[in-house]
DNA sequence: CAAAAAACCTAGGGGCCCTAGGCAGAAAAC
DNA sequence: GTTTTCTGCCTAGGGCCCCTAGGTTTTTTG
C-alpha cells in the first residue's frame, strides 16, 4: 500500500490551502484526511488535535504576513510606509481568507512558542510608526488604533458587512489617509472633552 | 408531562443569554435543548436550524443595539456624540459578547425582513456623522471607517488580540478621539500621494 | 538482515445536526 | 362537556465530526 507521506508541515500547509478555499471553521480533520487519501485517525500521529491545526495554521500565515509586511515597507517611510503596509494587509486577508482568519485565534503559548515569528508582525507596525514621532503610550495606542481599523476593515468586507455600493478599494483609499491624518495630528494627552487638533 | 413551553422567541433569548456566556460558537441545538430540559428535536418545531437560530440572536441583537445607540446619541452632536455612540458601541460588545458576535453573520434576507430592526444600526452612523459636514461618497467612507475601527477594537480586544499592558480603556479613547480629528480634517478626494489636511 | 521506528490502519465511543413519525396534553368547535 | 383538532414534545435513527486504543505494514537504521 502506497503511502501518502504524511509530515506536520505537509498537513497544515494542505489545512492552509483548504482554509483559504472553504472557510477556517470548516477546515475538519476528516475533510482534511480526504484531501490526501487518508482515515483520519492518521493525522493523529502529525497533529494532536483539531485546535493545534488550526493554530498551526495561524502560525503559518504570521510568517507569511512578516514577510510581506516587511517587503511592502521596506524603503519606506511616513505616509508611504503606510499606505504600503496597509494594501499589504488588506491583500493578503483578501488573498488568504482562512490564513488571516487563523491570526485571530488564541494560541496556545507552547505552540507558539516553537515558531517565534508571530510577535514580528506587531513589531513591524511599530516600526512602521516611528516616522509620526510619537512615544509611548500615544505608541501603542496608535498601533491600537491601526490594527483595529485594519482588521475591522478586512474583516466586514470579508464577511459582506459593507452593503454600499460605494467601492470598497476607495473606502479603504481614504480609511488609511485618514489615519495618516490622525496620526500626524496625534491628540495631546487628556483631551477627552477639547480635541482640536495640534499644529503636527 | 409538564411541558417546558417552548416559542421561537424565548428559545431565541436563551440562546442569547447563552451566546453570552458560552460563546457564539458553542450555541448548539443540544445545549439548547439540555438547558430547556427537553430534547434537541423538540427545538426543530420553532427553529428551523442552527444557522437560523443564530441569526434569530442577530436580529434580537441589532434591536438592542439600535436603542442603546439611539439613547446615546439623543440630544447630542459633534464629538460627544461620536464619544457616547462610540462607548455605547464597545460597553455593548464587551458586556453581550455572544450576541454582539452574532452580528457579524450574514442573515439570510426573507429572516431580515421579518425584523427590519437590523438596517437602523447602520442609519444611526450615518446620523450621527452629519454634525462633520461629510457629504457623499465621503459620508460613507466615514461611516465604513468609524464601522471598521469600533469593530476591529472590540474584536480584538474580545479575542485577547491586545497583549501589551497599556490600559484598553484609554487606547479606546485615544482612538476615538484620533477619529474625531480624522473627521475634522477629512481628507480631500484624489489626494492619495499628498494628503495634508484641509482646514475644517 | 534483524530490530526499531514510523506511517497508516480498524474498531469504537461520544457529541452534534436534523428528519420522520407517534402520542398525549391543550385549545377549539360543537 | 364532549369531541375534534392542533400543537408540543417525544422516540428512533442516520450522518458527520472528534478523538483514543491498539494492531499491522512499511521504512529506516545499525
Amino acid at each position: 500500500m502506497v503511502r501518502a507521506g504524511l509530515t506536520t508541515e505537509r498537513v497544515v500547509r494542505a489545512a492552509a490551502d483548504l482554509a483559504d478555499i472553504v472557510g477556517l471553521d470548516s477546515v475538519t480533520m476528516s475533510a482534511l484526511a480526504r484531501s490526501f487519501g487518508v482515515k483520519d485517525a492518521s493525522l493523529y500521529s502529525h497533529i494532536k488535535n483539531v485546535s493545534e491545526l488550526r493554530e498551526r495554521i495561524a502560525l503559518l500565515a504570521a510568517e507569511e504576513i512578516a514577510d510581506r509586511f516587511g517587503a511592502a515597507v521596506a524603503g519606506r517611510s511616513g505616509k508611504d510606509a503606510l499606505v504600503a503596509f496597509a494594501d499589504a494587509y488588506r491583500t493578503y486577508a483578501l488573498e488568504r481568507p482562512g490564513r488571516y482568519a487563523a491570526t485571530q485565534l488564541q494560541i496556545d503559548p507552547a505552540l507558539a512558542a516553537e515558531s517565534a515569528g508571530a510577535r514580528h508582525k506587531i513589531d513591524l507596525t511599530y516600526s512602521m510608526l516611528r516616522g509620526y514621532g510619537l512615544a509611548e503610550p500615544d505608541l501603542t495606542d496608535a498601533v491600537r488604533l491601526l490594527r483595529s481599523t485594519f482588521h475591522g476593515f478586512v474583516s466586514l468586507e470579508a464577511g459582506g458587512g459593507f452593503g454600499h455600493p460605494r467601492d470598497l478599494g476607495a473606502s479603504w483609499e481614504r480609511a488609511v489617509e485618514a489615519l495618516h491624518i490622525a496620526l500626524e495630528n496625534w491628540p495631546a494627552s487628556g483631551s477627552r472633552t477639547s480635541g482640536r487638533r495640534r499644529t503636527s
